[in-house]
DNA sequence: TTGTAGGCGTTATCAA
DNA sequence: TTGATAACGCCTACAA
């Protein structure tokens, strides 16, 4: 049943040689040889054993994605979800397949990128979720790995990333809320440490300082929500009496939401509170259309985002050296910004 | 950098051979080797190259799930989402990895499977979307590989599978329809393909008949609106006009949604007709909690089954023989089935 | 309890 | 254009 290499070239009657030339250099051979093998091969269903290719050659056909410890609910974010499955799309039309799996508890966050490493199993990362100082990009580049990063940090010129313009984003939605009458705006949601949410946070504050607003530290309020929504999105609200008492005692008028999955837990209290207030997401994903009220949102082209991380991909491992790069975000005006 | 086995075996001063049972055979060793080997690995990160441990003993530690083309956007529906979440977690506990990829168009649904297994590169298989006289696991069982499946069909004794109990499932959403008043029920979306689909039907025609309702035909609308719903809810209302047709003429009372998707994409369409009429959905996603109103659903305990269909599949790898399995489902009373 | 030697299936090198 | 041979890094008989 499963056929090996030497026994296609027994069949043949050529060396196990050509046979791989066959897959890895068809340039090599005469046009009559490649037909004849193609017969053979295709009649036996022949494809080379991944594991002595990769062993022999180095290269794997295998990348992988190592999702953090503390995003173990990151797989149901839609952000991820639409992501994901267009690496999968653009990485298995070049025969190259995806491993995707979760850091290692109980280790430091590189540790698992060292095991698959050492492994020797895969061709190159993508890393998502960037930090300042990230131990993984050092990690990575000490050990010369192919990868390339969705987001960056400070220190973004000497690997390969591709980001979408999040400066811009926060800038547009501020800037959209205030344009709607709102001067007392509320940043919610993300890690601080997260450079998505870093940037964001340095969008809306250029938005209020074009605009003659001063920035008011409490008026941002971090933290992840996104589990208490997408879990258990009606109970859990008592939980964030700080939170109420912000809106209602600094009469707070507008809200940038750092995603749209965040903007929807917000949503979802005000509408318990009986406030009404115009409310911005980021992401554009689909529950941004399913929602009701749809959601005003900046748009950031996911799946683009994720072709090109995987393009690149490629890239690298090819020898190639690929440019980072960033997307355009675009403001999605929808119900959720205007209440009338 | 990069160690391998000679090298740990030299540092030691032991033979590869001891430092390859260090590994894989450590009850064999003596307690003062095993202190030894350890420090040197733990001191240089050593890790078994996996391929070619893999070449040699057969257990390469990676399985695949092979998405249906026809799934492409299956990525980004919860369902998957919530499953994929919890078989990584769960492999990745007995560090085992999982390759995500779609099945190569232009062929034949089982020759991805094909070229997985004479590329030898994993250990097994989970396969979703069951079909009757599904193509892949006939072929797997001929090639006697490890695989799992999500759903069964008739040939069910043959293979090990974990299912929800459809029939009951289709059955509880409907009685719950008929108890709430409906006698015309609309049963919506699947593929009549799909053994899911004829399950949940064949549950809701045995609660018609528990009812003494007579089943129509023409009450089943079939169809995949995934698509449709998650990418464009609004603009495709005009491309049912037959649904409406049949809602409309047929004075529908009810609707059974073969999913929370399906569910929602037909709420939307009712409140555009606003036509108000109770409507029960499938699987309880997170999906069912967020919107408004929230769904009344079949929840079925995704979670759960992905976690038994990972351990189901470990222990085919290891050469057990795993029982198949069947979770229940529950109703979940919610908002969108009371209409007052 | 530990070591020696051969081979898993492929590809790269070198020679013809 | 094709072939013989060694090597990738590890594991498993078998031997000691």
């Amino acid at each position: 049943m499963k056929t090996n290499i030497k026994e296609i070239a027994k069949i043949t009657g050529f060396s196990t040689t050509t046979i791989s030339r066959y897959f890895n250099h068809p340039e090599k051979l005469s046009e009559k040889t490649g037909r004849k093998i193609k017969a053979v091969i295709t009649k036996y269903g022949f494809v080379p054993n991944e594991l002595a290719r990769g062993l022999r050659s180095k290269r794997k056909n295998l990348v992988a994605i190592i999702l953090k410890k503390e995003h173990e609910s990151f797989l149901s974010f839609p952000y991820f979800s639409v992501f994901s499955n267009q690496v999968l799309k653009t990485l298995s039309g070049e025969k190259i397949y995806t491993i995707t799996t979760f850091e290692e508890s109980d280790k430091k966050p590189h540790m698992t990128y060292r095991s698959f490493v050492q492994k020797n199993l895969v061709d190159g990362f993508i890393v998502m979720g960037m930090a300042e100082n990230d131990k993984r990009i050092k990690f990575l580049l000490d050990q010369n790995e192919n990868f390339v990063t969705v987001g960056r940090n400070h220190s973004s010129d000497n690997y390969t990333w591709v980001d979408c313009d999040n400066v811009q984003g926060g800038f547009l939605a501020t800037n959209h809320l205030v344009k709607k009458g709102c001067q007392r705006i509320l940043f919610f949601g993300g890690f601080l440490e997260s450079c998505d949410t870093k940037m964001r946070l340095q969008g809306y504050r250029n938005a209020l300082e074009e605009n003659n607003i001063k920035f008011r530290r409490n008026y941002v309020y971090p933290g992840d929500f996104t589990g208490m929504i997408m879990q258990n999105p009606e109970d859990n609200f008592e939980r964030f009496a700080d939170l109420k008492t912000l809106i209602i005692n600094q009469r707070i008028e507008g809200v940038f939401a750092v995603s749209d999955v965040a903007a929807i837990g917000l949503i979802k209290m005000l509408k318990h509170m009986k406030i009404k207030i115009p409310v911005v997401g980021f992401d554009d994903v689909s529950l941004a259309r399913i929602y009701e009220p749809t959601l005003t949102t900046i748009r950031q082209p996911i799946e683009k985002i994720a072709e090109k991380v995987a393009t690149k991909l490629i890239q690298k491992i090819n020898g190639e050296s690929p440019q980072s790069e960033m997307v355009k975000v675009e403001l999605i005006e929808r119900e959720s910004s205007n209440i009338s």
